[in-house]
DNA sequence: AAGATACATTAGTAAATGCTAATTGATTAG
DNA sequence: CTAATCAATTAGCATTTACTAATGTATCTT
């Protein structure tokens, strides 16, 4: 039985295009429905649901069945990991200070 | 010709457990050279060779050669896409508000 | 000069990955 | 009830990936 630490299934999870841009747009909407993201996306609906586990996973996004739809999420906590690792470069962070400011200047005026 | 962007080279570089431990050593020391990162690394040299290839395409790490040996250090610049895209998702950050707020004042007290 | 050391590169390979096409299970519509 | 729709799963595949072993290319040592 092969360890996976959180911070490994984040990076690998979000490494592929396809996959990272489908979290892009479950971020970007409410809920979002499994058909709404097929479409456009270049791929097959098989190849979104299988994306969606590995994103779920990640604990990236969660799942609402409702009828026959299942509506997918964005999990908030799912970046953690990436965000504590970054966090371990703060040094790395130091010229990106200003943005940092301003960023949370608009999450707590 | 596939247009590959910074942020899909810096995730797919740091997917790898082998590739981002070879990172982390890299950033915890000042300077250091292959065959150190070979000792203890479970691989041979040839493969941390690789990794670093890898790095330094994405702007991770950069190499300072002399004599025989090649000296590696991380570059800060190269984080920097990864530190943008998560910018994007302010609103995750609200939860970490706290780890953030400790982390600007250790930068800048 | 000859051997040793440091690193990069190459060819070959086993395993992992992302995809499609097809199937299945479940819910809804006519 | 039957047909259609939504989503998950499976098998098969082509491609990519991470690795080793071997070789190549400098540079240093004696």
């Amino acid at each position: 039985m092969i360890e996976v630490t959180a911070i490994d299934a984040v990076l690998r999870t979000l490494a592929d295009p396809t996959r990272r841009a489908i979290f892009e747009r479950v971020v970007n909407s409410d809920e979002i429905t499994v058909v709404e993201l097929t479409r456009g996306s270049g791929v097959t609906q098989g190849a979104i649901s299988q994306h969606l586990k590995s994103l779920k996973q990640a604990g990236l996004v969660a799942e609402r069945p409702e009828g026959r739809n299942v509506y997918y999420r964005a999990e908030p906590e799912g970046l953690a990991p990436l965000a504590d690792w970054m966090s371990h470069y703060a040094v790395f962070w130091r010229e990106r200070f200003a943005n940092l400011k301003t960023l949370l200047k608009e999450i707590d005026p």
